[in-house]
DNA sequence: CGTATAGTCAACACTGGTGTATAGTATACA
DNA sequence: TGTATACTATACACCAGTGTTGACTATACG
């Protein structure tokens, strides 16, 4: 019979793309069902090749988790600082509305890759060293040297807040609500009360200002000291 | 020999305490390596108790699986809010920073709840039905109606952010810092950079004119319209 | 055409978890 | 003292994943 799946039959020339699809599937099985439970019989499965075929590229399931680790950060920069860094060479700061706009379509349209991201660089021990979150952190350190943002905010602090909620949201979505529509209406959702929180806070100041008095209201303003 | 754990040697009469045990451990394995690698027989050999035993107690490993949910979102409740209700019987409102402390604390006193009841919350299918969560929104929502938070905040998306925030914080503080000093500071850190965002946002408002613009600096003020 | 490369296929020994069953023992309690 | 209960200990059949091996085949390229 003319199947293109008979014994022997090649899908692929390729050894590069087989290796892609291979990190790709395992990407996507780590995203649903975390680390711990990666194996490379279901990653093979998922990839349409056969398990041999995975042990050739990766020869344990120790190095598959590891390969796909190193491969989801990397991917995780090049998908959103890729064509950004080179867009953005003017010294003019992105306006904060677009960033975080940018980053939540980010997140909806790459949930798998930004739930996988999320689950390694939280478990990972020792030191950050992953360069999505280096750069995130940058960045937002040269917003508020250029004046754009409060001085007195803890800028790791803030990068994780931000970061998770933007990252967890459309997977808290896809949980909780059905159709594209109302996804993206969830989404506009989310930026436009993560633009307010950041704009104007949360708490009406005159009915706190025992808390105003205690952290001050400095920084912020241009002239500080 | 007098070993106490010799041939059928019971550690305990009372089976409600076996039970718990056995839940007890089920969530630390939960909260270690999510849901799709909880194993019967790992549970059993954690809590100290015969693999035997546990299947007496909890039919199949899915039985144990959706126990132990259900455990997670009544204890989550339980701890949080159980003491809670009780004394805060007058109408005065808790001051956000309190509140704030004490969820931040919780957090940090019971990473593996938290991380377990956020693993169940988000990515259990259907309209969210947890205890907790609405416990949540409700006392937001009301702490805005008594005119101490902005009227104009979208309180499920203010709800995950702060919560999705404070209760990963102590995972991600665990992964990369050592030591119960550095936890505390890091804790502090939390606490007060949220406190900031809340009270204050985390843009300088002369420096982006148009999404004030945009947004509109309505609610929060008394006069609402 | 010949050959190296990339992938398929099947079989195997091993590990570790599932769920069941059965005999045995410690404790509480009537 | 007897007996029900709660747990231990062990064995078994089964399944699914791991990692290895050896034979096979399609494709690219000299």
């Amino acid at each position: 019979m003319a199947n293109s799946t008979r014994r022997g039959r090649r899908n692929n020339t390729d050894p590069e793309t087989t290796h892609r699809e291979i990190l790709q599937a395992a990407l996507e099985v780590l995203a649903k069902d975390g680390p711990e439970s990666l194996s490379v019989t279901e990653v093979a499965r998922r990839a349409g090749v056969n398990r041999g075929t995975a042990y050739q590229h990766f020869p344990t399931r120790e190095d598959l988790a590891h390969a796909t680790a190193t491969w989801v950060s990397e991917r995780m920069f090049e998908e959103f600082y890729g064509d950004f860094l080179e867009v953005s060479e003017e010294n003019e700061v992105y306006p904060p509305s677009l960033a975080l706009d940018r980053l939540s379509k980010f997140a909806m349209d790459n949930p798998e890759l930004s739930r996988a991201w999320w689950f390694d660089v939280m478990t990972t021990e020792g030191e950050v060293t992953d360069r999505f979150w280096k750069e995130y952190v940058a960045r937002l350190q040269e917003f508020i040297d250029l004046g754009h943002g409060r001085d007195d905010i803890d800028v790791e602090v803030y990068a994780f807040i931000t970061l998770v909620s933007s990252l967890l949201w459309p997977i808290w979505v896809s949980a909780h609500t059905k159709g594209k529509k109302s996804k993206d209406r969830m989404r506009q959702r989310f930026v436009d009360e993560m633009l307010r929180l950041v704009l104007f806070g949360a708490l009406v100041p005159e009915r706190h200002p025992e808390l105003i008095a205690r952290y001050g209201d400095k920084g912020g303003k241009r002239g500080k000291g």
